[in-house]
RNA sequence: CGGGGUGUAGCUCAGUAUGGUUAGAGUACCUGGUUUGGGACCAGGGGGCCGAAGGUUCGAGUCCUUUCACCCCGACCA
């Protein structure tokens, strides 16, 4: 492509808005420019790198034996009625009606068409399994869109879904799923970790995160310091605490505690770890077609993790409480124990089962209990893990450290299981002629993110550094001066020699100066421009290569061999 | 959906407290000239329904009302 014809708008001045660099720099560059909230337009630059990553994602897809399909973006409401989900999305679902008065919504993802295409048509084992995917425009209707085209509410999204016969095949399927995955992120030169995920509202019986490594990314992710252990915040595990700290020995009795409110106050009151005291966290937890108030207890020394209560308590959604509403139920904030159990709902932490010499409410103003031995309650109330684990607990597998990072959360991989199959009723014939619904697993994959997240991970002050893997065109070639005839007829001999070769090339053609150029070059993020300039009366010219920002003098008549070596 | 902020040239922004010629700057763009190794310089030029609608006024970018859009914090995010 010449530079002088394309159609890349770049400018010196982010959008006000751009925080992100990836933000910034796609918008600088001219890969993106922003048409209302979370809608973008993809300029020719942007298209070309999402091509070559779709590219490479279709050839693993194809390694691992899965089928390309294009459903269509509009869908009928209907189905999404059936399956009970017009329900859950909610708002982000985008509906409207045709001429007809019929009800449709902008596809977020598809399920439930895609098991509407297979059921009636597969119906038995013996064409099983089948993994049918596509790489389309999403639409969720996002409540807040932001950071560019990390989270847009029109995404670019490969979905994935495989139908099994058994539970067996599906475990084979999503490790090869998995696989597949990683090998892609590798291609694309991203630093990524796979973590275990809260599974949540979904159901199923396992899933797993793909999480590019960035500062910027929205979710915190546990890493073990020592295996391979991780796991998104909301699904972090540990093994019980190593250290503990000394126990604060006291025969149960009721202790007075004016005014010691939080933990920080009881836990100096008195002169003991926060370990030893028990935490309130109360919520209002909101189901289908009603609400109740749930107290969460945990340690002092953790908090509470609300993905965890969630999945705990089956709640739609769960909101915070006034300290009102607690004293409508005769709890007094501040002094809510657990040894109470009759004003509201209990969960306790797994980790408080058998915990002894507790400090926690005594259930009345100013009071607290000391001595307690939680084990009295394991018969009566009600335990689950729900606490969110801290930076230095010990992972779950081995004996390592957990540290937190964050990530860019680029791929999500589910075991389905036949939360669908059977919503929608689709089954198959098994070997005994018996009908059994399609055991799925379910794959996606954020291509319009993937853009974002290989620009977070690799840029630096001067714009993009695409990967050779990535880059909308791999090789520029700088005519420094245009008016120099030598220049120009070296560089366009190189531009016609690394076409023929198949090689992505840009020639800036224009009439700049040598620094805008350069700059340009940069802003783009060309992995390498060779530099056509002063040096060629003496026969040389430069290789620049963008990541290390070295230029390398190579004669000029080896110039084309030597690039062909780079690529 | 709660709380806050901003809408003026393609982009980044002044101007609005206190209404008053023809609405500005930088940048980008066009023409000519000089320049040519790190976003050049000089001269000339094009570009605006001041987010939209209504109102107050002799007069509104500026004041009032309504509305829309975008952004930020939070909630939300298979």
């Amino acid at each position: 492509m010449r530079r002088s014809k394309a159609f890349i708008p770049t400018t010196k001045e982010a959008p006000s808005d751009a925080q992100l660099a990836s933000h910034i720099f796609l918008s600088r560059a001219g890969f993106v420019t922003q048409v209302a909230s979370g809608l973008y337009n993809y300029l020719p630059l942007a298209k070309r790198v999402i091509r070559k990553i779709e590219n490479i994602i279709n050839e693993e897809m194809a390694k691992v034996g899965a089928q390309e399909v294009e459903l269509s973006f509009v869908t009928p409401a209907d189905l999404w009625a059936e399956s009970g989900r017009i329900e859950k999305f909610g708002k982000e679902l985008l509906r409207f009606k045709d001429r007809k008065n019929n009800l449709f919504v902008l596809g977020p993802t598809h399920e439930e068409m895609m098991v509407d295409l297979v059921r009636n048509r597969v119906t038995s084992y013996k064409n099983l399994p089948l993994n049918l995917y596509q790489i389309k425009t999403k639409f969720r209707d996002e409540a807040r869109p932001r950071f560019g085209l990390m989270r847009g509410r029109e995404f670019i999204m490969k979905d994935a879904y495989s139908f099994h016969a058994s539970n067996e095949d599906l475990d084979r399927e999503f490790d090869a799923m998995e696989a597949a995955y990683k090998k892609i992120l590798t291609r694309l030169g991203l630093d990524f970790r796979v973590v275990e995920a809260d599974s949540g509202a979904i159901g199923g019986s396992g899933s797993k995160e793909l999480m590019v490594i960035a500062d910027s990314g929205e979710d915190t992710i546990a890493v073990c310091s020592k295996c391979e252990y991780g796991a998104n915040i909301e699904a972090a595990k540990r093994s019980a605490r190593g250290n503990i700290p000394e126990a604060p020995e006291a025969e149960f009795n009721k202790f007075l505690t004016p005014n010691i409110k939080t933990i920080d106050e009881l836990a100096e009151f008195f002169k003991v770890d926060a370990y030893y005291t028990v935490k309130c966290v109360a919520k209002r937890v909101v189901y289908a077609d009603e609400s109740e108030i749930v107290l969460f207890f945990v340690r002092g020394c953790d908090n509470l993790q609300e993905a965890k209560a969630h999945n705990a308590t089956d709640a739609l959604d769960i909101v915070d409480v006034t300290e009102e509403e607690l004293a409508e139920l005769g709890l007094v904030p501040g002094f809510i124990g657990p040894l109470d159990q009759d004003k509201a709902k209990h969960v306790i932490d797994s980790d408080l089962k058998n915990a002894a010499h507790m400090i926690c409410g005594a259930n009345e103003v100013d009071n607290h209990f000391v001595g307690v031995d939680m084990s009295v309650l394991s018969e009566t109330a009600y335990f689950a893990d729900i606490a969110e684990v801290n930076e230095g607990d010990i992972c779950p597998d081995c004996d390592g450290v957990l540290t937190f990072t964050k990530g860019i959360e680029v791929g999500h991989i589910f075991k389905l299981g036949t939360t669908y199959s059977e919503a929608l009723n689709a089954k198959f014939l098994d070997e005994n002629g018996k009908a059994q619904p399609f055991i799925m697993g379910t794959y996606g994959m954020g291509v319009s993110r993937l853009v974002a997240a290989v620009v977070e991970q690799h840029h630096d002050d001067n714009g993009c550094i695409w990967t050779k893997e990535t880059a909308p065109y791999i090789v520029n070639i700088m005519i420094s001066n245009i008016k120099d005839e030598a220049q120009v007829a070296l560089g366009e001999s190189l531009y016609a020699q690394l076409q023929d070769a198949n090689v992505d090339v840009m020639i800036d053609d224009r009439k700049e100066r040598f620094g805008f150029k350069m700059k340009d070059a940069e802003l783009i993020g060309f992995p390498y421009t060779v530099i056509i300039g002063k040096e060629l009366v003496n026969g040389e010219v430069q290789i620049f290569d963008r990541k290390s920002t070295e230029k390398t003098a190579v004669k000029s008549d080896m110039i084309f061999t030597k690039v062909m070596e780079l690529l």
